[in-house]
DNA sequence: CTGAAAGCGCTTACAG
DNA sequence: CTGAAAGCGCTTACAG
């Protein structure tokens, strides 16, 4: 491996001034610099960053961690996350991890060698926070997951009320005249640890409060299937869902994937939608517009939870404000895939 | 910032003994194991990964790149990547980066800091490898663009014969009696450089070189339309399509995204599909089978790109074999978008 | 504008 | 089983 020294060997210079030219320094003599310049291009030098790191912590970008990397759904508030960064001219390393993975103890790893100027995470629950982000000191972000009760003065949260958003769906099918209405995906018993636990019990739990406001008490022994965050996972629910009550006329799936997976399912059992049963997803990835029939479902606001979160993020790196929760305003949008039940 | 050199002193052991501890040596007595153990946990020690890395120059892990990251397939490759990589033990760490990024460019620089056994390449096009990986000695592997004809001995590929596939699609389309068929996506002029423009030149030529074979002459102004990526931009394409060419009964889709926002268009304009027009698309990710109508389309075998590119990297890494580029077989997956046409 | 030297936090022969 | 010392590749006062 060619190193620094092997520069200023061939080149004639000494180390001290390699450096310099490296670092782009303005108090070289031009002659300095381009010899070395030319040396370094010759022997195709690379400057090891280990130990440029270790001598200057200097923290360079913004690391992202994103928990679980299969939705649609984060990645484009990731490609937000890109966008808005870039405009305030910073850069930011990415890194995927699974959704078993501890994105703390990434984020503590990654603390180390990169030495980033802070913290955003994306997706995951609050579980591993509340044990281990005491041992972080850089000013974070936990986008997608509410950390208002946690606690930590570095970190702040920016999110979709849940619970509200999922109220308002049911809302809508109450309001076409629906009363049996069935909840579709996530676990309703909420431990386990696994990812997405946290939302889907507050998806769960708007759901269950609008039906019981109106009046409709909720059988969750009837009524409820749980299942995995995906079309498959959502067709075969809706095939068991389908069998415990016959009668039902509207669905509320805790996010599209598993809305789509119920319509297709419903097809397939010669049910129409909406005609006969009426579907509502969460969510509002752009594709489910494409859909046949257009999906009903919720659109969390993807470019404001990536916005506020980095604005947030530089602010306090730049100014230490104190960190923030807020909830970002989530939209209804109609579809194709809801309408008043026929009898 | 506390060190390797506080521990020392508040256990009363010295640096080598600290060190060994952390390294999990077992040449250190347990008395000065616990106590040091002890003063870590309660100094909340981290090691300073640039220096161990400094000095070991250990290679750890496998590094994974992405270029262009919002693709549901290119995701699912990723996660066999990972289940494959963990069936042998070893682990990967991701970096994901934007379409107009240099994969090559971010892995010499990964390589400072990271020191990992080895790359793997996911999406993006040949280009910067042509240009720049000879500046990499490290064993890697592309996965999904072919580089056979760059010559680099530490670089495998394994890519689906993305102009053999189109074939087929089209093919199909012909066996059904399609005469008239046009093509929507990618980019007929392959410069640019944009990512994505190697494959889209490969299924274009694979489509025309199918319809020629069987006497039909394709006129690209007439019965062909480039558009992005996606849902959408396959909705705008179809339209514009549709008005050159409304006496289409066939269209092969460069990738599913486009083939479902093209379908959506033909519904919204009282076309039917298959009855009045037939759709086929590209990739099979699973989600596909869960439209209405359901797509056809040609099914890459994501595991075994996966699972072929981890066993002969991990292959290369230990025993230096040599670089192999192989193609992987596809599938072509019936589906309710195809139809005889109906005149 | 340039160079010699100290030091970043760690690991690892080497000697005991 | 343990410690003193050299060295990893770089940056940065300091002195000239």
């Amino acid at each position: 491996m060619i190193t620094i020294k092997d520069i200023a060997q061939i080149s004639g210079y000494s180390i001290s001034t390699v450096s310099r030219v490296i670092n782009n320094r303005t108090d070289v003599s031009d002659a300095a610099k381009e010899k070395i310049r030319e040396v370094i291009r010759e022997q195709n030098y690379q400057p090891n960053e280990n130990a440029r790191m270790l001598k200057q912590s200097i923290s360079t970008d913004i690391s992202v961690i994103v928990r679980g990397n299969r939705s649609i759904f984060l990645e484009s508030i990731l490609e937000e996350i890109q966008i808005r960064t870039g405009k305030h001219g910073e850069s930011i390393n990415v890194h995927f991890i699974g959704e078993t993975d501890d994105e703390v103890a990434t984020a503590i790893q990654i603390g180390q060698y990169l030495k980033p100027k802070g913290f955003i995470f994306l997706g995951g629950s609050a579980d591993h926070f509340r044990e281990e982000f005491s041992q972080i000191s850089l000013p974070s972000v936990l986008v997608t997951v509410d950390a208002s009760d946690l606690g930590f003065e570095n970190l702040s949260s920016f999110t979709t009320d849940d619970e509200a958003a999922a109220s308002c769906a049911v809302a809508r099918l109450l309001s076409q005249g629906h009363r049996r209405i069935g909840i579709l995906g996530g676990h309703r018993n909420d431990r386990g640890g696994r990812s997405g636990s946290g939302y889907s019990t507050l998806r769960i739990r708007g759901a269950v409060r609008e039906l019981e406001k109106n009046g409709i008490h909720f059988d969750f022994e009837r009524d409820y299937e749980s299942c995995a965050f995906s079309a498959e996972g959502g067709y075969q629910a809706a095939e068991k869902l389908r069998r415990k009550s016959p009668d039902l006329t509207g669905v509320f799936a805790i996010n599209d994937a598993i809305a789509i997976g119920a319509i297709r399912l419903f097809r397939d059992r010669d049910l129409e939608v909406p005609g006969d049963i009426s579907v509502t997803g969460f969510n509002g990835v752009d594709y489910v517009r494409y859909f046949n029939p257009r999906l009903a479902t919720i659109r969390q606001d993807v470019a404001m939870l990536a916005t506020k979160s980095v604005d947030d993020l530089l602010l306090r790196i730049s100014y230490g404000s104190p960190a923030v929760h807020e909830k970002i305003p989530f939209e209804y949008i109609d579809g194709e895939s809801v309408a008043s039940p026929r009898k």
